[in-house]
DNA sequence: CATCAAACAGAATATTTATTCCGTTTTGGT
DNA sequence: ACCAAAACGGAATAAATATTCTGTTTGATG
């Protein structure tokens, strides 16, 4: 009874679609249907139904359960199970990532394990930020009489990266004291045709959310550097950079976040480099 | 009973992206959640159950159908719906970026040259500190009654961020502030049971090398993050970590040195623990 | 063209997943 | 501090979806 499958199932959607190619000529009339289906349109099956399946392919339900099992499946749900997690992995997200190496991270000397951490950071930042976003940003930037940069705590070195090279490249910058002490001289330096970028991190201060109301209230659009868009600086922001900072053994790393000050301060002063 | 919702329900996801920002603040705790994970992960929301969202975000099942009647939907599976739809137009991932583009760096798009740097510029420190080196660096800061950090220009935020994180776990830290204003008040606070972290990266800083000078002089240990043995700081360092900082068109990556400092700042703090 | 094994379609069933219902708790207003 | 309304958690129920079962058809073989 049932299946023999000498070798190993596949458990990823290039070895399904392997075995699928070259079991393919082998296959009755139906599960033939099936099968270059699930080859040609990988992410539509992902989250059909056997039902939608059926009915866009002409091919009864219970022919997708005997197909599985043709192929040493137990049943359909296990194909669809692969299917998906092709899909979720071309958008697999940093938290995601993170999770699936928590197991080996545990066991690696500390060295790597912040390293590693480091690493994903930057790449989440890679993989979700477009350069679309970042131009839009480095354009109000360029339009800006003053350049305002504001963030605290885990934020404030980031912010103060930032100034740094922007400053460097010739921008009018504002570096916003981390001392809240001259909040008013601060908040006073504040004018119509300015940008403010502001950086901010749970537990969100809200010295930094204060400043950009201010901004906000000005009419200065808001740049904001942060790790959801429902966090408080997002909703009042121009433009919003999500970068995760999701922790391991409860720290967190600010690469992804130092990376994308760099990328946004570089851009600008090559921008105005020619402009 | 029910839903009036006068105006149009969303029907894809920019939509209801917009329609849940909107409406956030309004929204009751729970259904705030609910909201921000849409908001946050909507591709991982596209194929999940309701029973393993429930568990991801610590929400019970029944509030995610509240959450969608109160929106104005029938139920979750309307949201899934949108949120499927959107998944299937999915954007090239960083790995795709990468490949696509020729592997000399020049070429590459602006925000891969710098995320590969950033990530070059890690490796490197992964490859480069040993353990002991660290060991060594945290002992001295363990035993120190206070920990003075210094660094300027581009070095600054690596400072910050060492002296935030430290200063986290209850380390007595002196970050030396920015400007150059008060330098005898800073200098006068280094005392003999002193540890002092400087980070220098040329064009090597004068201010930095004369507090360096200074503490030496009082017998004071040094630990050095820069980019040479032979640098001026590390000349009168215990402890030296070289961090080579890449560069690509003239512009270098901190990424490195921001990776050694939170790795520093997190051992002494796990040391700290438990001592 | 008779026969048998494989393949099939469709109804019946099992399982998983979404939704409703209701007693309890929390929240906001006075 | 009290009350009413809103929100909540969890079990109960309904809906959907996957899988099995069975009688029928197809097609290859002698």
């Amino acid at each position: 009874m049932g299946q023999v499958s000498s070798v190993a199932l596949p458990h990823n959607y290039p070895e399904l679609r392997d075995e699928l190619l070259s079991r393919y000529d082998g296959l009755p009339s139906q599960l033939k249907i099936i099968a270059q289906y699930l080859i040609d349109r990988p992410n539509e099956a992902a989250f059909m139904t056997i039902a939608s399946l059926s009915d866009t392919t002409g091919v009864q339900p219970s022919a997708f359960i005997r197909f599985s099992k043709a192929i040493g499946f137990k049943g359909f749900s296990d194909i669809q199970l692969i299917l998906r997690s092709n899909l979720s992995q071309r958008r697999e997200t940093y938290a995601e990532r993170v999770a699936r190496s928590a197991q080996d991270s545990d066991t690696l000397p500390p060295l790597l394990r912040y390293t590693q951490l480091a690493n994903m950071s930057i790449n989440a930042v890679a993989n979700d930020i477009t350069e679309d976003q970042v131009k839009k940003a480095v354009d109000l930037f360029h339009n800006a009489r003053l350049l305002h940069v504001v963030g605290h705590r885990r934020s404030w070195p980031v912010a103060a990266y930032f100034a740094y090279i922007a400053a460097g490249f010739g921008a009018e910058t504002h570096l916003f004291s981390p001392a809240g002490a001259m909040v008013e001289t601060n908040v006073s330096l504040i004018k119509k045709d300015d940008v403010m970028l502001a950086i901010s991190f749970p537990e969100y201060s809200s010295a930094t959310l204060s400043f950009v109301e201010q901004a906000k209230h000005q009419g200065v659009p808001i740049v904001a550097i942060t790790n959801s868009r429902v966090a408080p600086v997002a909703r009042e922001a121009t433009v919003v950079f999500e970068v995760d900072q999701e922790t391991t053994g409860g720290f967190r790393s600010a690469a992804g976040a130092m990376a994308l000050a760099q990328i946004l301060a570089v851009t600008y002063g090559e921008a105005a480099d020619k402009g």
